[in-house]
DNA sequence: AATTGCTAAGTTTTT
DNA sequence: CTTAGCAATT
């Protein structure tokens, strides 16, 4: 029996009601995890067979963690009851859900099963390359624009403050992106959820198999789901009608993204006998800062009442302080860590630094590196961004299918093998009049016989060079990948590449970890399989789940930098969010965009992610790019009531304040005094 | 084929 | 300021 007597009421109740619709309401830091793990727990408790639960988080990250609380409430009998591990429960991403079922039935819609998928950078240089193949006299369309546009359309998701002119680009391009990446045997991440839907409409047994396979569905953080993720919800639930949804509204920070609030909010009209349970006794924060996040958000219109208390106590009261500069206000702040540190025993870890745009952690940045203090940006530049793990992908690819045009036109020259862009572009347009791929193209003689001698030599190099290549991966028996490629990359040059490259010593060593620590990866996943499946699957995971790869222990101990988008669902002792300004937050474009709903949220966010102590601080002007620019404080300080906050206004105070390290000597000692008791490192 | 130099643009981004 | 993309140059 799991033990719900640890739950309170609201999520006890949630947690009992296991058939049915059902809408959790969960508040900010409501033990909305624990109440879906138990809710996993007992109804396998009360016989539902765990291979019939399916769900679905929003993160890989979420979706493990929720995995490995549920194993901890299960105890190993009942888990061995299933021989098989297929009978254990599925929990995954939208995305991995929907890979999951296309691997077996796609062929309905005429891919082939083993399709790969395109990430983020490989949709955008194929629209790059769809763009330049037309001729434009007048401005040359922004492709990450269009790319944007692209899966709104997709999605059917169109807002009307989209530039015209991109949506008519996309609308042009939109038929030859599709067939293109048909040709290269691709879907891009859009698909997933777009075919998978399809496939359920289109094909009513195996919409029966999946009803039939998921009886019991929770989704996870549902207001962040799009149109296309609640048809398919709605779909695979319609029917048994046993569908939880856990969420909140007042969370909902990706509607620019397409997220549908509406989702949550109209739930009733598609299932008007759901049962709604609000979770709003919060386990993370102080009063005070609840009191703060409750009166923001009361300004909101549109959101179901909530009303989040605690007894964790009052606490300390939210710290406020203006500053002159953003370089000021990043010292004052590492100043003020520093200071947790010294005086109160604070490790780096406990501590969070908050900001809306990514642009604003240069000046922390500098700030914490002055001071000799760790640090982790969370974000930021991703994973595929970096240029090395792109080509290494894009070689993975090019060689389990050398007829993906793009990943083979990526990697050509790579390093430099006498096929330059100009090769490359008469190469891809005898390939489009043939209707064959590139690789195809190269192959044939008659192309070839187009070209000068030393270019025929190069071409036929390559062709040979990823045909050999291909024969070991081709083979039935396993061979060890990892060590496979690294003598493949320091063959073809491609570590030489680098170093040359790369003028900073520095930056090209630590490119080419990234490389060798990518193929390490390589061998985690399943030893016993063919080459070509093992990469295949390797690929898979490591396009769906990029940060697998972050490191963990450098995260205990550093102080993190996260924009507020990616620090939801996260919580740290001490919060500080900087730069709470007009024109960031809420940023300047939510006006035109008419989303000061969407801005406030974020708000809220933020200041729900703190346990024990909040600093909020804007600055009177800010480094832009050049010039410094002035800025007014944001419209939400004034939402948060006055008598929760402390100004540490340097006006009010002693004007001895204009010496940094003085201050804080005397803030110092002024902390000793008040709180005899505690002494450093205790 | 590779380097240099100019211009333009610069929210958020779970998959 | 910084970075990406492109054109022009050797």
């Amino acid at each position: 029996m799991v033990d719900l007597n640890s739950l309170n009421p609201q999520q006890r109740e949630a947690v009992q009601t296991i058939h049915g619709p059902v809408l959790i309401l969960a508040g900010a830091g409501t033990g909305k995890t624990r109440v879906i793990t138990f809710r996993m727990a007992h109804m396998m408790h009360r016989g539902i067979k765990p291979h019939h639960i399916l769900g679905v988080t929003f993160t890989n990250k979420a979706a493990r963690e929720m995995k490995e609380r549920v194993a901890q409430l299960v105890p190993k009998a009942l888990r061995n009851k299933g021989d098989k591990k297929a009978e254990w429960l599925t929990i995954s991403t939208f995305h991995s859900l929907g890979v999951r079922i296309l691997r077996q039935f796609i062929d309905r819609l005429g891919y082939k099963r083993n399709f790969v998928i395109y990430s983020d950078s490989e949709q955008l240089g194929l629209v790059k390359r769809l763009l330049s193949q037309i001729s434009m006299r007048d401005a040359k369309p922004d492709p990450q624009g269009v790319l944007g546009v692209l899966s709104r359309l997709k999605e059917n998701n169109l807002r009307s403050y989209l530039n015209p002119d991109l949506v008519a680009m996309a609308q042009h391009i939109r038929p030859r992106y599709e067939s293109a990446l048909r040709a290269c045997n691709a879907v891009d991440f859009d698909d997933l959820l777009l075919l998978t839907l399809k496939l359920l409409e289109e094909c009513p047994d195996v919409l029966e198999t999946c009803r039939a396979h998921y009886q019991y569905v929770m989704v996870d953080e549902y207001q962040d789901t799009n149109a296309t993720q609640f048809r398919l919800v709605k779909l695979l639930t319609e029917k048994h009608r046993n569908l939880c949804v856990v969420g909140d509204d007042d969370q909902s920070i990706y509607g620019w993204r397409g997220a549908e609030i509406a989702n949550l909010l109209n739930l009733e009209s598609h299932f008007p006998e759901v049962k709604v349970v609000k979770l709003e006794q919060n386990y993370r924060s102080t009063t005070h800062i609840l009191q703060a996040a409750n009166a923001v958000i009361k300004n909101n219109p549109r959101r179901r009442e909530k009303q989040l208390w605690s007894r964790n106590g009052p606490g300390r009261k939210i710290q406020a302080q203006v500053f002159e500069t953003d370089e000021k206000e990043a010292t004052a702040v590492v100043e003020a860590i520093e200071f947790d540190r010294l005086a109160r025993a604070v490790p780096w870890a406990h501590q969070a630094i908050l900001f809306r745009t990514n642009l604003q952690a240069r000046p922390l940045e500098t700030a914490l590196r002055k001071a000799r203090v760790r640090y982790q940006l969370v974000g930021g530049q991703s994973y595929f961004d970096r240029r090395e793990i792109k080509d290494t992908l894009a070689y993975f690819k090019t060689l389990m299918n050398p007829h993906d045009d793009n990943s083979l036109l990526r990697i050509a020259n790579i390093p430099a093998r006498g096929l330059s862009d100009v090769t490359m572009e008469r190469l891809l347009g005898e390939s489009q009049e043939r209707h064959c791929s590139v690789f195809k193209a190269m192959q044939n003689p008659e192309v070839q016989a187009g070209f000068s001698t030393k270019t025929r030599n190069s071409i036929q190099t390559f062709v040979s060079l990823l045909e050999e290549s291909q024969k070991p991966l081709l083979a039935e028996q396993p061979i060890p990948l990892n060590t496979w490629f690294e003598r493949f990359f320091a063959e073809i040059g491609y570590i030489e590449e680098i170093r040359r490259t790369e003028k900073d010593v520095e930056t090209a060593d630590s490119r080419i970890r990234n490389l060798k620590e990518l193929l390490i990866t390589l061998n985690n996943t399943a030893p016993s399989a063919k080459p070509m499946e093992q990469l295949h699957e390797f690929l898979e995971d490591i396009t769906l789940d990029a940060d697998r790869l972050e490191d963990k222990e450098l995260q205990d101990k550093s102080v993190i930098l996260i924009t507020i988008h990616s620090c939801k669902g996260l919580e740290f002792p001490h919060v500080h969010v900087v730069g709470l300004e007009e024109g960031l937050l809420p940023h300047s474009r939510s006006k035109e965009e008419n989303t000061l709903d969407e801005e406030r949220r974020l708000f809220y966010v933020a200041i729900t992610r703190a346990k024990e102590t909040l600093r909020l601080s804007y600055c009177l002007g800010r480094r832009k790019y050049n010039e410094t620019i002035q800025c007014h404080p944001s419209s939400f300080l004034k939402e948060v009531p006055k008598d929760l906050v402390e100004w540490n206004d340097d006006k009010e105070k002693k004007p001895v304040q204009q010496d940094t390290a003085k201050s804080f000597f005397a803030a110092l000692r002024s902390v000793v005094d008040e709180e005899p008791g505690t002494t450093p490192g205790k």
